[in-house]
DNA sequence: CTTTAAGCGTCATATTTTGACGCATTACCT
DNA sequence: AGGTAATGCGTCAAAATATGACGCTTAAAG
């Protein structure tokens, strides 16, 4: 009766990919759990363990223990089906607009959802591997590559409220030497940026993830400025510039445009109103933002944006503008 | 040394959902991993573990043992800070873009990822709940609903072979009573399709997922037409229709764009040369597809298309009409 | 080469696990 | 409603296992 609730204990204790020492779990168990055991005992349940599990040691002295590389996250209650497709299902999503290295950490989920697919899919020959996709509307960038071992580090230094030294390759490609305070990350389409202080400026800038080089982690603690708000700032500087709410009314003319915006509206107040000329009329409150212009301009001449009239001038500008770089003759 | 592995045996067949009764176990334990035991030993096992486990039992007589509800995963080895980072991210940048109740299943893991980093947070007054955002450079629209019911059940039926009875909503707002093969589902920009085949036609359609009502699972097994093929399907009827590869030029006149292309391009091949004018050229090799034109009407006026020909002429006309839409008198 | 700390083998004993059995309780069927 | 079959549960003794004590061996560090 002890000793499972110490073997689950210890389990949970095991860390995949750092080891740890005989003598740490048992401080921690003492501290932790009020459970006061020889060493020797420690020893014994890992070797006992380590027959049930894939968990290995290193073979050095003061031995140190981890689950083997390669075992899968180990979940219970055991991952049931449905939960195993939609884990493909958001993996497949994120891998496609996250820099690979960024997500390594979900690699053993991913692997028992696999498997846990593949126990129950073969039974007759009907099925096929993958019944979920997920089809991008976005043109595919090619995201930079950020090595696993930058963003691990990265993550713990944020994590940890540490500071690591970087090389970090500027924008105008020099290579600079600096002492980086991590303070969070965003991630903005396919680019992963962190924010940070270097050396001991008190004003947090930008890095680019895929730009860091030979990171290593420091001892001391991260300087964060007075007042820092990550919300503020990433709105202040990598949300595009969003202004107030406007009533949006535009004119559509394809009737297969109208039949998406009817399904995933753009505002919960969107209305859609078919005109005698077979022209759509929508009108909706949303933010007057960088979004809705690229979004507008994505339609091209299949949309006319009505008002309000700052943005109607704004497209009508363009308009012109684009006309005159293909038409110069006018 | 017996008892630890069937505790973890059952442990790994207790479901989260549906609940297992004593003799399920038994017969389970028996032939899946040949262990014979006595019904009584099974009994002690399990309220032996709910104490260790946030287990629990309907009090009925042929007693089911579940998982509580509300019960987070319980992952081995432990999530570790990492992971659980990696975790809520993903989440978040997932949960902006796909109707809520697609992704309950993922909420114990979630769960844990956030416990975890809660964990670890707060030594010091210096950390602050979320260290990472997901900035979306889409125009935010508002996902339809789908009933968390439905979309298990679909997946249910998905994953088992299995048909289902469903009301459906058609494009014409008309409801009727169907008898659905689901053959696969995708996700497009928000919307979620099941592509499936209705009551004994042989053709695939797309149905979508928000407009189903009271679903409810069959026994019959789905009907799948000859030769049918997933990704073939989605590439003819839902990717938008993507030509061959061209070689884009393309002429930008910002550098904030070009800043931006640097860092991830568009291609493996991509070029941006700086023109003495001030402008830039930029030339890649992409697929001639629907998002390459939507991506390229973005920047408006910022960018000229160069060519190849049919491209640039496709962009001088659509131009021109534009142009005619804002500014009739020419 | 020494010192120290950790790993490991063994043994006797305390503790726990397990199968057997029988009674109590619940669900189900007619 | 009453009978029946199946399941849950308490108890006990035997078998199996876990544990602490002790001392020898081995690896790492200085």
């Amino acid at each position: 009766m002890d000793s499972l609730y110490r073997h689950w204990l210890i389990l949970r204790m095991i860390p995949r990919r750092r080891a740890v020492g005989v003598n740490e779990i048992r401080s921690r168990l003492a501290t932790e759990f009020n459970l006061d055991k020889q060493a020797r005992m420690i020893q014994r349940d890992l070797v006992f363990l380590s027959r049930l599990f894939p968990l290995e040691s290193d073979g050095r002295k003061p031995s140190g223990w981890k689950w083997k590389e390669e075992s899968s996250a180990y979940d219970i209650p055991n991952m049931d089906p449905v939960t195993a497709l939609t884990f493909k299902l958001a993996a497949e999503y994120v891998g496609k607009m996250l820099p690979r290295g960024i997500l390594t950490a979900l690699r053993p989920y991913v692997r028992i959802a696999e498997e846990r697919l593949r126990q129950i899919a073969p039974p007759n020959l009907l099925s096929w591997p993958d019944k979920v996709r997920v089809v991008s509307p976005n043109l595919t960038r090619v995201p930079p590559h950020v090595p696993e071992e930058i963003s691990e580090m990265v993550y713990t230094a944020l994590l940890e409220g540490r500071r690591f030294t970087a090389r970090y390759i500027r924008m105008d490609e020099e290579e600079k030497s600096y002492d980086v305070s991590p303070l969070g990350m965003a991630f903005v389409d396919g680019l992963t940026y962190l924010v940070a202080t270097l050396n001991d400026y008190d004003d947090p800038i930008l890095l680019l993830l895929h730009r860091v080089r030979e990171a290593s982690l420091l001892e001391t603690t991260v300087n964060v400025p007075e007042g820092f708000d990550l919300d503020r700032y990433i709105a202040e500087e990598l949300s595009f510039p969003v202004g107030w709410d406007i009533k949006l009314k535009a004119l559509f003319c394809e009737r297969s445009d109208i039949l998406r915006l009817r399904e995933s509206p753009i505002a919960e107040d969107q209305r859609i109103r078919e005109l005698k000329n077979g022209k759509f009329e929508i009108t909706a409150t949303v933010a007057d933002s960088f979004q809705l212009r690229w979004w507008l301009r994505g339609y091209g001449e299949r949309v006319e944006v009505l008002s309000p009239k700052k943005l109607r001038d704004e497209f009508a500008m363009a308009a012109r503008k684009l006309s005159e770089i293909y038409h110069p003759s006018q």
